[in-house]
RNA sequence: GCCGGGGUGGCGAAACUGGUAGACGCAAGGGACUUAAAAUCCCUCGGUCGUUUAGACCAUGCGGGUUCGAGUCCCGCCCCCGGCACCA
């Protein structure tokens, strides 16, 4: 008999068995009890599975194995994202075409994915680059269309000179690509756009309603960026043109001594003045020939140049000048402001650059004497220098001078947001074709629903384009070619591809049955099966994926498609896996694969160890030290439950043991249901160490520590299970449960202390009264001595804990 | 700069609504078994003082405070991680 198990065998036979009973390949059409756990699916760019993979898949199963157990009908599936950039890349760098070496991968990671033993559908299994599915990213684009919230627009975009393609704002981290870290350039593009600024407030109210860690809620909120403010028009004067400005701050009204538009600003060219004309266009070209990332920085210096045309403000009536600089952007509000140099740091600088005055009207609270020569007076106080709005607190202004605004007809009150459409065309092959037709005559013309899918032609040489700015669908004359479907002349297809995040924020409507070919799912399940009941997956996706998820779920919902808004009830972020402080990656060769790991210790092992490192959202440097100490901790189980230790095994009950082993249960329960699996963990060790101290034990005690153990060891507790004598999967049975008064140890250490110090502890029986305590306190030696001399003042008990002395 | 999350032994970490700081594990040291090694089992293990014991003092990033009692609550700082950032 050996003593070490063998995880290999252990590990085969298992996955064999699961496999071919098809054992968590579950009928959806019964969804009592249903609970749906997802996770991220993977991303097959030529990478194998690694560290972080198994952190994400590993603990995620555990969780859904011990839901399985509590009854639940779980649906787990697994699928690939395998459209995008990296997998273009890599099929380029090959020289493979990127279908095949993304089958390829694919092929390898499922292998891969099977050793982790996690309770996957695998016949719900889909690829979002199979034609199969991404018909139905096209129709969903179609349904957008339909309800007008997909439109193109030239406007100025996010430009990847690396990627070669446009990004999203989303997809812009700093000013650099968030996928290759290349400064992105802007360019004045005509692109699709989602319009999910439609669904800014619905996005804000859902996050009331979902379980979400605060922080991503937090990310999301930012991200959105709700401001109310006032919306106030400008007129220019002696010109026929007024400029709109959004302002948090109308209060400062009388403050502004200066108007300050975008360089972008399609306005600039009517108001600025022919004497002006040359710096201006000058100007205007030196910022285009900023970087984006040298133009978003906030310490340098204040740029600009005056107009030489005047505005008129609305209150006052005052003519200000109005100027341009680049520190106020197109993309936010209307791209005007005023200027309140006293109050507005930006402003100040920019006053104090170009000696424009400066003048007071907001006093702070404490009344505090301000310079407005040295610094800024930013923040909140009276309204001074304000004709009849003076002694006003600043919200009573802001609601006052919005109220005459309006009452004239020049301004009122409004809402601005952060969150710009969503851009997904791009300039790429390895994507979604845009399912849309351009014609001459019929101008543009969605693709009729039965001549989808648009099919990715294969016709292309991706090496030749490499380095063109244009999409490599336009090389195809087979498919840029095609007829008008309204009027049959000859008409031009769309050669952009889709946004790979459209195709993610589907998905998990489309697993519910991925070869459904009557639509894109089948309303029926989808409606019994969703929202998604637990989603774990990492946190860099809160205001990409994830927003677009929830924003496409309620553009469903409105046209009926679906019968819920919010995609995910309950989200949870596993932490990041990082080696020596940084984040893994094949560029910084700093990548840990887990396969040795898996050869050495097996998949029970490694996961268990995974989970036992730290906090599950922490995550933490990767550090294999410890590993060894839960193989060990697997073994000693394994020896214990098969009579390999000199503890014997009998049918006597021991009433200590059924007393932890009530304590165990209850803690692990709630423990894994919070995902605390290091102290989950941590118990079980706990309980085990407490039978190797018993001379026996009996055969409850251990079925309860396979049971314990299952979801985190699943392979290696069907083994015992089915040693045990029993029939049938381990899984399909109840998770223990517990009984608080069993639970509940029968006696107790109280801890003594003298003026909140340490000075001794006793063990007593639990439920003991007040005086009893005291007393039993009051006889230990080191509490004798110390109350020597002594006068007792007070008695602090707290039951079944501790006793505090007051003495003198 | 603003918004989150952190900072506890040599290391990864525990500590429920304020109540014995360091559970569990790693590493280290000692012992048992063994011809030997591995494996296994048992013991010790925050620091200083105390020959040992008993015990005392110090200790949860730093400085204050509240409390009988603070890792936990409050105020002010420092450092690390993540996000946002000229957003009007």
């Amino acid at each position: 008999m050996s003593e070490i198990f063998d995880h290999k065998k252990i590990e085969e036979k298992w996955q064999e068995k699961w496999r071919e009973e098809k054992k968590y390949n579950i009928d959806l059409s019964d969804s009592e009890n249903k609970l749906y756990a997802l996770v991220m699916f993977s991303y097959p760019s030529g990478d194998k599975l690694h560290i972080g993979h198994w952190y994400n898949y590993g603990p995620s199963d555990t969780w859904a194995r011990f839901k399985k157990m509590q009854g639940f009908k779980v649906f787990e599936p697994m699928g690939f994202d395998a459209f995008g950039l990296p997998a273009e890349n890599y099929a380029i760098k090959h020289g493979i075409h990127p279908a095949v070496s993304t089958r390829n991968n694919i092929e390898y990671m499922t292998t891969q994915l099977r050793r982790i033993g996690a309770m996957y559908d695998w016949d719900k299994y889909l690829n979002t680059s199979d034609p199969e599915y991404y018909k139905w990213t096209q129709w969903l684009f179609l349904k957008l269309f339909e309800m007008g919230l997909a439109h193109r627009e030239k406007a100025p975009v996010n430009w990847c000179p690396s990627c070669l393609t446009v990004l999203a704002n989303e997809q812009v981290r700093e000013g650099k690509c968030e996928r290759c870290g290349t400064d992105v350039e802007r360019k004045e593009l005509s692109q699709w756009f989602f319009k999910i600024t439609k669904y800014s407030d619905r996005l804000l109210e859902g996050l009331d309603k979902i379980n979400w860690p605060k922080s991503t809620k937090m990310m999301q909120r930012n991200w959105i960026g709700r401001s109310e403010g006032t919306t106030l028009f400008f007129e220019v004067a002696g010109q026929d043109e007024t400029i709109e400005i959004f302002t948090t701050r109308v209060d400062t009204i009388y403050g502004a001594t200066f108007i300050v538009i975008a360089p972008e600003h399609h306005i600039l060219n009517h108001v600025t003045t022919d004497d002006k004309s040359k710096e201006v266009t000058e100007y205007i070209e030196s910022v285009q020939n900023r970087s984006e990332i040298e133009r978003i920085t906030t310490d340098r210096e204040k740029t600009g140049v005056f107009t030489g045309a005047y505005a008129v403000n609305p209150i006052t009536k005052e003519k200000i000048p109005i100027w341009t600089s680049d520190f106020v952007l197109t993309g936010y509000g209307s791209g005007a402001i005023f200027g309140t140099p006293g109050h507005d740091q930006r402003d100040w600088e920019f006053a104090t650059k170009f000696n424009l005055p400066i003048i007071q009207v907001i006093e702070p609270y404490n009344k505090e004497e301000v310079d407005l020569t040295k610094s800024v007076c930013s923040g909140e106080g009276i309204l001074i220098n304000s004709e009849s709005y003076n002694g006003l607190d600043y919200k009573e202004g802001i609601v006052k001078i919005t109220e005459e605004l309006e009452s004239q007809g020049k301004g009122h009150q409004s809402v601005n947001y952060r969150l710009r459409d969503w851009l997904i065309s791009r300039q790429r092959y390895w994507g979604a074709p845009i399912p849309i037709i351009y014609c001459d005559s019929c101008g543009t013309v969605p693709v009729p629903e039965e001549d989808l899918p648009v099919i990715l032609p294969e016709d292309i040489d991706l090496e030749k384009n490499i380095g063109s700015e244009n999409s490599p669908l336009a090389e195809s004359d087979s498919f840029l070619n095609v007829d008008c479907p309204k009027c049959g002349l000859k008409g031009r297809r769309e050669v952009d591809t889709m946004d790979t995040f459209v195709d993610s924020s589907w998905y998990f409507l489309r697993y519910t049955n991925p070869h459904y070919s009557e639509g894109a799912w089948d309303s029926e399940l989808v409606n019994k099966w969703l929202p998604v009941d637990q989603y774990i997956g990492g946190q860099d996706h809160a205001t990409m994926h994830l927003l677009y998820a929830r924003f496409i779920c309620m553009a469903l919902y409105d046209k009926k498609l679906l019968n819920f808004e919010e995609p995910f009830t309950n989200l949870f972020h596993q932490g990041i896996i990082t080696k020596d402080g940084v984040k893994m990656s094949k560029s910084k060769d700093n990548v840990v694969s887990p396969d040795p790991f898996i050869e050495n210790y097996g998949s029970d092992t490694f996961r268990m160890y995974l989970m036992f490192m730290g906090p599950y959202d922490e995550g933490g440097d990767w550090n294999d030290s410890g590993i060894l100490g839960i193989h060990r901790f697997l073994n000693r189980a394994w020896r214990l439950c098969r009579g390999e230790t000199d503890i014997n095994i009998n049918d006597n009950s021991n009433k200590n043991l059924t007393s932890v082993m009530h304590r165990t249960i209850k803690e692990v329960t709630n423990d894994i249901q919070d995902m605390r699996f290091n102290t989950a963990i941590s118990r079980i060790m706990e309980y085990v160490n407490e039978m190797y101290k018993a001379e026996a034990v009996n055969k409850d005690l251990l079925e309860k520590l396979i049971l314990l153990l299952a979801p985190f060891a699943p392979h290696l507790s069907e083994e015992l299970w089915e040693q045990f004598g029993h029939k049938g999967s381990l899984f399909d049975h109840r998770w223990p449960e517990w009984d608080d008064e069993i639970a509940k140890s029968e006696t107790i250490t109280v801890a003594v202390q003298i003026l909140g110090k340490l000075r001794g502890t006793f063990e007593i029986k639990s439920g003991e009264s007040d005086d009893v305590l005291v007393d039993s306190a009051l006889e230990l030696p080191n509490i004798k001595k110390h109350m020597e001399g002594k006068t007792l003042l007070k008695s602090i008990v707290i039951k079944d804990k501790l006793v505090n002395f007051l003495i003198k």
